[in-house]
DNA sequence: CTAAATGCAAATATTTTGCAGGTTA
DNA sequence: TAACCTGCAAAATATTTGCATTTAG
């Protein structure tokens, strides 16, 4: 699992410790491979022990994104904080639905162009892997055309 | 005031009633002009009036989100809701630095040809009047450079 | 052995809700 | 006057913190 062994990596340069807790809320965000809340991971978490408690989800999940393993995505529908592994596929961007709630992720490659022009005309350094996009999914706008047509 | 105009109209519409509250929620949206929190319009609301509850102001934001009159941008960095009179320049995208916290805002032109890409590429459409880029400003740019070539 | 990490419980922050009474159109 | 709106207080949610104890290295 390569994966842990950056976690444990990174950990060591910091004095930091590898405790059974991090290893599993690092195993769950493996499982899960997509968006989970904190709530989520303590919870499957607890399907496997009893030791573990959610401020100590919370404290690794901080941790993780600290050292640049997990990302955290804030859904605006419904305001949630949902937190991505990174190791898999690198960062990249996300298209949320605003209709039915699906996640698309996007390589950062795809809004590199439009990234430069904002670094150039504006001076700012956009982080694409952070980059949320609300809008409405192809399926939810064929379907919203639809009923518009049908009025 | 164009806006509390439009507030009236999309009121009555809906068979909704102007109160003395609503009114002064939306005075201090227009005050600030920029991106404030429902605690800070409650402040602000109080200096004024005793008679306005917090739970008032959380309403009357839904409410003036769901007529189109204001919208809510989620700031990444403190996790805190702001809300935005839109009447006044429109919808814009905002360029949300994570260094000095500073939000610019842009007209969604701007962003126009990269929507466009998304929806001919992806299917979706891209609500840019909600989108938030997070990243580092001119500024802070300037700044982290320089101490990193200090060291 | 000792600094770091955890569990627990309590605190904090934010937003929502039920309801009785007041107000707008 | 009738539906709407409000204040109040309490609830629900999400997250953080202090501290005594445990544990990784």
């Amino acid at each position: 699992m390569a994966c842990e062994e950056l976690f444990i990596r990174r950990l060591r340069e910091r004095g930091l410790r590898l405790t059974p807790q991090r290893e599993m809320i690092l195993a769950v965000l493996h499982e899960r491979e997509g968006l989970t809340t904190p709530e989520e991971i303590f919870e499957q978490v607890r399907t496997k022990t009893r030791a573990v408690d959610i401020s100590t989800v919370y404290r690794t999940l901080d941790l993780l994104q600290e050292l640049g393993i997990v990302s955290r995505i804030d859904d605006p529908s419904d305001g949630q904080h949902r937190y991505e592994l990174l190791g898999l596929h690198g960062p990249h961007l996300h298209l949320v639905c605003r209709s039915c709630g699906e996640v698309q992720g996007l390589d950062v490659s795809f809004a590199e162009a439009f990234a430069q022009r904002l670094e150039a005309e504006h001076g700012f350094w956009a982080d694409l892997g952070h980059l949320n996009i609300e809008g409405v999914c192809r399926v939810c706008m064929a379907r919203l055309r639809e009923a518009g047509e049908s009025l």
